[in-house]
DNA sequence: GATACTGATGAAAACGATTACATGGGTTAC
DNA sequence: GTAACCCATGTAATCGTTTTCATCAGTATC
């Protein structure tokens, strides 16, 4: 590790200057800094983090928390675009989950490692640690769940599950289900939007046709569908916690012989690249990961910029509709 | 933010005293060890890793090193291991890509952010960037590209694509393709292993069976699938690149109307979920992703405790195949 | 009772950078 | 010719830890 100190030496300078050089700072003479310049390059002195972060109590990073499961394709896709923005505003960015804690903390993990900034991605919303983060002086970002007094990125659930009934709707369907996750705020949201769009074109909406299930699961997806489609009058069209479980949906619907896009409809969420892969292919709704991480990213970069102003934006994506063959017109 | 200089002061005693009462170092007064400690609880006291960081020239930090497209499955199952392994080893996963680069590189990356290790996971691994890290001080290992005097983790590939001609040649089939993807450690010796394969059943491969194509691109596996059913005399097995690969030259074989596992064979490559998600259900090289990413931390972790002495493991993972309606026995 | 030893504690250096302040030579102004 | 000023440069403090070394009281040994 070649420090600033060996450059200043090579230089014949003292360390202020060489540091001066380096920075570009107008005090100090064009050509010394120019050689000072050089013989750091040549020496390939690159500048220790960890002085810095010390130094200017920055450390250039930004965590990114989650439970877990960060495999799955929202997730994948998200954190690669949340990738591409915290490195265009100049952080590494550290994923953080939760394995690590043996007494530990994210807040006290975020502050022992000089986070900048966090971006809450996934996690239990409702445990006090989430809370104290997001409420602390650590610059946050929650996304997709609404904080009261925080700054969060929405998807615009309601809307968006609203749009997708209209669309059925107009289609010609009458009889909708919903199976949808676990609660909170994504699946609240939606339920809403749901139960909204319905009421909106008059239908009503039966008991037996919304069921929890399990985001991303199989076994829970499969077995609803089937509850579905048992029923005397079973919906014209399910839709679905997340593509994934749409996708085992549709296969119980091939199961029993069904012809989806004709005799039952499925619709999926989030827009995974899956969709468009399978057949039929999927109706869904795409999110707009670009712009969920950059204004996460914008909002958080000006939280660290500008500390002490503790903002508590509310950003909502919209997203859009996603067609698929696995929406059709009801048959008459 | 709450230093240890604070807790001292709060408890009454040096600084020296306090670290050692929080490092649990065996020459302090027990019972005052104990006051310090819980004083520094309950201020909320966490150490400064940038401190810590300097001191002991060790960031506690790993780096993962990939050029782009984090979000493909292989990847994202393969981060999401690493990632369990990491924390398991008490160290946090930063993830780094080309994309910062201006001027800058990997390596100054790694020295300067004081990364303890790094991963290379994906990337051009022909560039002198790449070379260059990987031989240098810094703990490295590679994964799925055979450096010289490198720790690397491989994957079985010659092995597997012999076993998956294996498994078709026992299943009648004997005009085999394989659409590759570019050229590289892994598809050198995917290749190797199909050839190897063919030869010691006596199959000739011809020269139209053998296709450069491109790693999970929907365009050039539609094409070289139509390209390969196009020929007077098709093949009856075709292997992709990957699994998105296969899916898409599944649909261009259902577009022509053929039975797939029937009237023509599709195998993929990796095991991602989608894999047992598509209609047929594709027949895949499942990776050992939990394997690789322990190995590799494992490897990684070894040199970082022990440095100056530079390892050069050579890891092999074999992974397994992962059976699915898509690889048939051939129709007589 | 003087000497050596032990064990707890504190003072201070070190890690590698930035930056406030001091210094000193050269220029300008009267 | 002297006062005032400017600009380049160096000295040293600082960030929050760990750790070496010194100190000092108490105890054991002869």
């Amino acid at each position: 590790m070649v420090t600033l100190r060996a450059v200043a030496q090579a230089s014949g300078v003292s360390v202020a200057t060489a540091s001066r050089a380096l920075n570009g700072l107008s005090n100090v003479d064009p050509a010394k800094a120019q050689m000072i310049r050089d013989t750091a390059a040549s020496m390939g002195y690159v500048p220790n983090a960890a002085a810095l972060s010390l130094r200017r109590a920055r450390s250039g990073n930004i965590g990114i928390l989650y439970d877990d499961e960060i495999f799955h394709d929202y997730y994948a896709l998200l954190l690669n675009e949340l990738r591409v923005e915290t490195e265009k505003a100049g952080y590494d960015m550290s994923i953080v989950s939760r394995i690590m804690e043996e007494g530990g903390s994210f807040y006290s993990h975020a502050l022992s490692r000089n986070l900048d900034g966090v971006v809450i991605m996934q996690a239990d919303f409702r445990s006090a640690e989430i809370v104290r983060l997001a409420n602390s002086e650590v610059p946050a970002v929650i996304v997709d769940c609404d904080f009261k007094d925080c700054n969060v990125v929405l998807n615009a659930n309601t809307e968006s599950m609203e749009e997708l009934v209209d669309r059925a709707y107009r289609l010609g369907h009458r009889r909708l289900a919903f199976i949808h996750g676990q609660h909170g705020n994504a699946t609240d949201t939606r339920l809403s939007g749901f139960y909204k769009g319905c009421a909106e074109h008059g239908l009503t909406v039966g008991r037996d046709y919304v069921i929890q299930g399990v985001f991303h699961d199989k076994e829970s997806a499969t077995e609803a569908t089937g509850r579905l489609l048992d029923l005397p009058e079973p919906p014209t069209c399910i839709f679905y916690p997340d593509d994934t479980c749409a996708i085992w949906g549709m296969k119980a619907m091939k199961a029993r012989g069904l012809k989806i896009g004709r005799d039952i409809s499925a619709v999926g969420y989030d827009g995974i690249r899956m969709a468009e892969m399978v057949e039929p292919t999927l109706a869904t709704w795409k999110q707009d990961y670009r712009a969920i991480a950059r204004r996460t990213v914008e909002i958080l970069c000006y939280n660290i910029e500008n500390p002490g102003t503790k903002t508590a934006y509310q950003v909502c994506i919209r997203g859009c509709f996603q067609p698929g063959e696995s929406l059709g017109p009801v048959s008459p």
